[in-house]
DNA sequence: ATCATGCTTAGCCATATATCTAACTATCCC
DNA sequence: GGGATAGTTAGATATATGGCTAAGCATGAT
């Protein structure tokens, strides 16, 4: 089991944290200043800004400076990976239930024959 | 921002794993014994059984022993919060991108007046 | 009863994470 | 220039994570 997908793991890993989570769903309304970022969580800033780091290493959000102000924004597409994931490991256990289905058809064409 | 969700993070923190993650979609085709989840990963077995630890706190798996063998199964419904984390997360966006529409909107009625 | 099989437990180790404080840098405003 | 504002960098620390070995304990087969 070769550590395929980086992206995945980085993607999990940065949603495993409720703290980055609150700060999506946050930037999932407009994009925000670090600062504003911090001021709900109760946090540092040197906190924050390793939250921020890892959200942006995973590449769900982006940061841009201006001046002395950092701006934070959401990359909504960046979640599409988990939604693949989560896609083709759904396909797999419905393709499962089918099989199932076939062999429950088959026994009961078995029976009434 | 409180610890609200345990569930949510000790779900994306049993996904950020690619042997877990493989392990899930092993357990998607069907139910499997530790010794056929532990041999394609290469490792030891007590590292797998942490690995089957993390997943069944999550609640992903449920395991159960008969005789000295451990069966692992899927729980697809596990996955249920993810989806709905990453729904109501894509609502705020598009909710979002609808007031851009409509500020784009009353800016051009403006302009037009 | 004995032996192999299939986990389990206990404990060690290295690295990674989450948090902090303290000190530094770069703007902006007057 | 000088002070306030907004980040940033550089450690320090505590805990968690992922991996291992070695030894233990049921259960199934002979």
């Amino acid at each position: 089991m070769a550590k395929h997908d980086p992206d995945l793991s980085l993607i999990f890993h940065a949603l495993a944290d409720p703290t980055r989570r609150a700060m999506l769903t946050r930037l999932a309304e407009a994009p925000a200043r670090v600062t504003e970022l911090a001021n709900p969580t109760g946090l540092r800033l040197p906190t924050v800004m390793r939250h921020l780091s890892v959200l942006e290493e995973a590449g769900l959000i982006v940061t841009a400076k201006d001046g002395r102000v950092r701006t934070c924004a959401l990359v909504p597409e960046a979640m599409a990976p988990v939604r693949t994931w989560l896609d083709t490991q759904r396909d797999i256990w419905e393709a499962r239930l089918d099989r199932l289905d076939d062999y429950v058809t088959r026994l009961m064409k078995e029976r009434t024959k």
